[in-house]
DNA sequence: GTCTATATAATGATAGAC
DNA sequence: GTCTATCATTATATAGAC
């Protein structure tokens, strides 16, 4: 494998079980079967690690947004989105741990994270107005009120994993399960 | 002021403004105004001042739980509630930022913290049954779903404040009832 | 591209004087 | 209780050989 590529999955891989703090350009050099001076030669330094691994997920969020919808939408369509969100997030969660932190230290990284997660925003907003033509669901007139649900919506597909490892559970299928049922529970009032 | 709180203060400063990663001891010493030798007679180390950090705030949600209802309760019990959660949790912010980390690399605290924070979830719990005994709300009768709505409002209100600072939006009164209506959203539609 | 060796700086922590 | 001085350790980062 790419070396590169090799020091990125290394880095994930650690930076997911012990957090960004813990992990040092050593750890991550030994846990590759790299030297020091090697890992330099491809970065030039950790920061710069950790960028790279948000860029790769920004592309991943990218290429969802662009999957198109060749049907008209149903409860069950929801659910694939919510549940694929779900495993992204928990394949970079160091990142969604934390983001205050990790955003504040990267201007740049900021920027770019924000775009991208702005125009996710935006794609719910629009799934919700399509189930809503689609007469599965009965929105709110008031636009505040829409916008309120989808914030909480939002929030909870963001923290939902997060908030399970501060509990201790296991993340597995059921726990992520549980994270739908909680969004589906929030829109539930509204079916139509 | 005695020295031992002036660093504790100090550091919970520190804490917020850059996380705990980015802050050193001699960073919390210099701030405070003394050498890094007297920092250490105070404390033995940098996780033995978050845990006091920590016991702190633990004290502060026991105080909290502890203060009697004298009235049946209406609504505005409610938005009081909330609005002294986030004031609490604004104050702690380093700690809900970095929950993951912080509980991980300390059973003792974590053992703690999650005691304290399941009362305040039962208590919670509580205050939705007056709210149903009293008439303002009408509960559904699956106490699962309860449970949900329950845990719904319980992630609003623990992570809404670091989901303002991804935001790069400042938290003052007016972002922090914008959360507070969010957790009347999820109950409104069960409103009696 | 990759390694070994090493420079530099910061951090956590202690000893001992006052 | 508080300071100064100091140390061991670790982390980042670079130089130069292969």
């Amino acid at each position: 494998m790419d070396t590169r590529e090799k020091i990125l999955d290394t880095a994930l891989t650690l930076f997911n079980k012990e957090g960004t703090a813990a992990v040092s350009t050593n750890h991550i050099a030994e846990a590759a079967g790299i030297s020091p001076g090697n890992l330099y030669y491809h970065f030039h330094n950790k920061q710069e690690i950790i960028r790279e691994l948000f860029q790769r997920l920004n592309i991943i969020w990218e290429t969802l947004e662009s999957i198109p919808q060749d049907h008209a939408p149903v409860m069950a369509d929801l659910k694939t989105v919510i549940e694929a969100n779900y495993k992204i997030i928990w394949q970079y969660r160091f990142l969604y741990r934390e983001l205050v932190a990790l955003l504040r230290q990267d201007t740049e990284l900021r920027t770019s994270f924000l775009a991208v997660r702005q125009r996710g925003f935006d794609g719910f907003h629009e799934l919700l107005h399509m189930f809503s033509e689609a007469g599965v669901l009965d929105l709110p007139d008031d636009p505040k009120v829409v916008n309120e649900l989808q914030e909480i919506c939002w929030l909870i597909s963001e923290f939902w994993l997060t908030n399970l490892e501060v509990n201790g559970l296991k993340v597995n299928e059921a726990e992520m399960q549980r994270g739908v049922n909680l969004i589906f529970r929030v829109i539930q009032p509204y079916l139509a």
